[in-house]
DNA sequence: CTGTTAGCGCATTCAC
DNA sequence: GTGAATGCGCTAACAG
């Protein structure tokens, strides 16, 4: 209930200045040993603890990051906040909080607030409808670095860290034709994420390798909602060539395009075999899950963005974007 | 790149004092409406923004709620923090972020790092494994509050919000015996689980509005793994009374057993119909979910749990202990 | 209505 | 090796 213990009143009860306090606490080498020792026995016997609050305030510093990403629910956030959380306590770092829950207003609003906040770093996965990037340009006058991660805007000179979905496309139809697959479907999601077309690139590419001829008529885009990827598999289901395999934008979409396959009496994982992206856990609570999917390491992206940040942080010359690019990979169930 | 902006800095170029300054900011009804307004219009132009760092320290006050709990990836938890944060932002606080990952010692050392920050207090879930409250009890010397939610320790003198299971059980229970059920099976937790006697008081309170008499055998109980729960379905499937439907602890268990009636031959929701708790999105991407859900309000309970802190903060001199505990509810799909 | 002064706790520069 | 003095930016108590 007494006010907690300061270095002035460490320096009264042993006689001595703050300013030798201090350095006793910090172990400077001009202070000798014998009041070291008895500054940091008091200190001890007082459970003194700096007050962060005054070297922050003294240091320009916080040592804490903020984190802004749509949707915590997502498990791909879930995970990623993991990583961000290990690579920033690892450093010291504390990290504050704020979900846009996908409205570009929101997110706004948190970085505004965080900047106030005098966050030292910002680790940014962008609301589904952020076109507008003023909000985090505005943190280059205040020297507070930005990383982006996943979900990354759409220009150059900035630092960020994403999965790119061809390898792990490429793997994947790979993966099926070499199971006997022929006739293979995908289905992809909206055009303007920049996964979208990588999805594509890699599904050509495999066919390409195996010298088989694209049918576009086998790729058909889900809006991602339920009722998009009911539509999209109809469409696939209509096909005149009918798809043994399909390759679902994530793994929402695969237990949407499950469910309807079932209710059309299909055989799945038999008749109708499905590849998937994410390998979340949701993936293991699925009744018919996809017998593979393509990994996308949200802890490693979060974990990578933050680690770059904090070395933003040690060196605020830096020049140079930092981008990092993780190959995305197949994993067989 | 320059410094931001300060009073001083306003106040020289106004040619009044810092504290003229620092009132007209505040709108302080003594300062004269010209000089406010001098005062307003230049800060604004100067794009001046209040160092929080300054203020929290001066202040000794940080606006920042710790909020430590055990996973993210839960989607109970997922949910909560949102309502956490919301209650949060809603007066202004921001939101700092420890995950305990279940590991007591882990989150021992959050809720020092969190003290040392100066959070004005403190919203948890406990891990499994805490059994030692020390370090909590440690924040009442420093005028931390600390309100617990879900996960609460065993002992009377906190702040908690917590859910209570019995009502809703009642609820499921009674819904299966109005469809016809006679004979329903129950899948429990684990014994050190306050949740767990919850819900067989639920289900014998059900039975006895209905006159029925209680079966033990019944009620099987799963450590909640996968295998755990394997071995309850097969117990119950090997009962001599065949249940025609069971309640699962939740919707894990609920989908783990699924999965192994599935496998066993049985029709899913037909010959064996299935009740769980949570209602989270998880239950919506099942193939088989559960015909109803007992709903648990994490956002409910994160949203309270922080109003309470934030009303301890507000009267440091409250001494009672405030416990909301909100009834379950069925949700029928 | 406005100015002056002090102080929050700490690190740091400059003396000795 | 140690002490004294300064200032970070802000609010608030006290004067006028």
């Amino acid at each position: 209930m007494a006010n907690p213990p300061t270095i002035k009143e460490i320096a009264e009860k042993l006689k001595l200045a703050k300013s030798t306090v201090s350095r006793a606490l910090h172990d400077h080498p001009s202070i000798g040993l014998r009041t070291r020792m008895k500054v940091q026995e008091l200190a001890r016997a007082l459970n003194y603890e700096p007050n962060q609050t005054a070297i922050h305030f003294q240091q320009k510093k916080t040592f804490t990051i903020g984190i802004v990403l749509p949707e915590l629910s997502e498990a791909f956030f879930s995970a990623a906040i993991s990583g961000i959380e290990d690579a920033a306590n690892q450093n010291n770092y504390m990290v504050l909080l704020g979900q846009s829950h996908d409205d570009a207003a929101r997110e706004k609003k948190i970085v505004e607030i965080m900047k106030n906040h005098r966050v030292d770093g910002l680790i940014v996965s962008l609301a589904k409808n952020t076109g507008d990037y003023a909000h985090f340009e505005a943190l280059e006058k205040f020297n507070i670095p930005v990383v982006f991660f996943d979900r990354i805007p759409d220009k150059k000179d900035i630092h960020y860290v994403a999965c790119n979905m061809e390898s792990g496309t490429l793997q994947a139809v790979s993966h099926l034709l070499e199971k006997g697959h022929r006739v293979i479907g995908m289905i992809n999601g909206p055009e303007q994420l920049v996964a979208t077309p990588q999805r594509e690139a890699g599904f050509k590419q495999a066919l390409q390798k195996k010298r088989l001829k694209f049918d576009a008529s086998l790729i058909v885009n889900s809006d991602l909602t339920r009722e998009g990827t009911r539509a999209a598999m109809q469409q696939l289901l209509a096909n005149k060539r009918k798809a043994t395999a399909i390759v679902a934008f994530n793994d929402y979409v695969a237990q949407d395009a499950v469910q309807y396959a079932l209710e059309q009496g299909i055989k799945v994982n038999k008749e109708l075999t499905f590849v998937s992206y994410a390998n979340l856990p949701l993936s293991s609570y699925m009744a018919f899950p996809p017998v593979a999917s393509v990994e996308q390491y949200p802890y490693e992206q979060g974990y990578k963005a933050t680690e770059i940040l904090i070395s933003l942080l040690g060196n605020k010359n830096e020049q140079d974007f930092q981008h990092i690019i993780i190959d995305s990979r197949l994993v067989v169930r």
